[in-house]
DNA sequence: GTCTATAGCGTGATAGAC
DNA sequence: GTCTATCACGCTATAGAC
């Protein structure tokens, strides 16, 4: 193992550019059987859910063998975390339309339909990150944290939440907010209220009364509506706003919610 | 097969009492020996996760053979169905003392907060029933069906939406809730948010910034306070209510949150 | 780097003796 | 009813040839 290290840095020093090229095409086709890799593993999520995946399923898709995956990735976990990062990232890519709305409250909820979209439009990649195992959730966070060049993870490295915490605190500014309210709180409120609306659709479907939108609608509401363009908690019969309307387009599909469940067994 | 039935019938009509005696002994002994596999199964979840739940691991429990478990239920699944419903008449237990509370909003949110204080409570249970397969998720209902006498399933057969339908058409009618409001989409909209809070704690322990009691009676203030007695929005920096403490009394304790997750693998 | 082969473990469910 | 024995799988991960 060390011969081989020592040999890479020797050619780094002692020949110079050439080496770098070939050392360089090493890495990148490293990273291009990485990404090979993860693309048959997102595949095989969003078709069968995570339960179904599997290190012989991958290596199939990729047509390798199942031992030459681990020359990539050390566990099959370690797939299952990178997954959760780039679907995270993919959900925040969601958000960036959304972060030019001027008026605080209809930013938070055009955020919030986004959320909720994402989730509905990749039930098995919303799954896996939030309904899974919570060191998968956990796993976003880290590189999040990581990205940022942050070394520790603390309160607010989140962008997502740092969205949510800058918009009420505007609303509060403005004095649509009490003062006395703790913006912390009422952010984790709200994302629970609409990861709830999401987790509940996903896992008890037959448990939907009405429409996704007006639940929704409802619950925006009931947090921030009513204080500022409609009435109180009036819930008219439209239908989703623009903005999520919008925000759903840019979705990729997942598999449906309730067709691929139940695969043999984990 | 059919032999053993006609046996039956022919001493239930012939041989009178005696007869009725041992079968009704043999149907006890049968109905007590599901109560054991449930038992143990149950034990197993709420320690270990309903991943680590199997049948020999069952079998052990009860000091029988794994085959035997098939003489008693069909499959896993079964298994997994029956602790479902079992766990969700001990949820509808928890909401047995709020029933009597006589303001529509107070009862409201000693639910909300009886429900939030189940999920912490029991986990594995939880996850069991709202987390894991649609399928476990919908046999909650079907059994609620069958034990009314009902045999469809439709919108209001479910005892606690039915809870929540009736208190927020109370408040309707004391005009404390716009008439305008669709109470089905009010009551599916609060469930869910309740559900989000307890999810989020048990899929992301890392996401909590602030005290669950907090956190919930902030969402409860957003959904249904401040119109009474006390300020709107205003969170204080008050303990859980005595409803709630209350509530949380009549839980058994299941494992922690975090400690027994990540078993081996499913 | 990639393969074959396999260790080592687990699972749900069943056949058939007693 | 209860058991033993087993089928038929599945899985992750690794050893060692090439």
């Amino acid at each position: 193992v060390n011969s081989v290290q020592y040999n890479l840095a020797f050619q780094l020093i002692d020949t110079g550019m050439p080496a770098i090229g070939h050392a360089e095409r090493r890495s990148r086709q490293k990273q291009a059987m990485r990404e090979r890799i993860l693309d048959a593993a997102r595949r095989i999520v969003m078709r069968e859910g995570f339960a179904a995946l599997s290190m012989r399923k991958i290596a199939d898709a990729v047509e390798y063998s199942p031992a030459s995956l681990y020359l990539h990735f050390a566990s099959r976990d370690e797939i299952a975390r990178a997954l959760c990062t780039e679907g995270y990232a993919q959900l925040l890519e969601t958000f960036a339309p959304v972060a030019d709305i001027a008026d605080p409250a209809e930013r938070l909820k055009a955020l919030g339909r986004a959320y909720v979209a994402f989730g509905i439009a990749n039930p098995q990649t919303y799954r896996l990150i939030f309904m899974q195992d919570p060191s998968y959730t956990a796993a976003v966070l880290v590189s999040a944290a990581e990205a940022n060049d942050r070394s520790s993870v603390d309160d607010t490295d989140d962008a997502a939440f740092r969205m949510m915490v800058d918009a009420l605190a505007a609303l509060q500014a403005d004095g649509r907010l009490p003062a006395s309210a703790n913006l912390g709180v009422w952010a984790e409120a709200l994302w629970a209220t609409m990861h709830g609306i999401v987790a509940l659709r996903l896992s008890w479907p037959m448990f939907a009364r009405a429409s996704l939108d007006r639940v929704v609608d409802t619950a925006l509401d009931a947090w921030l509506g009513g204080q500022r363009d409609h009435d109180v908690h009036d819930v008219g019969e439209r239908d989703a706003s623009p903005d999520a309307a919008d925000a759903k387009a840019h979705m990729r599909a997942d598999a449906g919610p309730t067709t691929a469940t139940k695969p043999p067994r984990a």
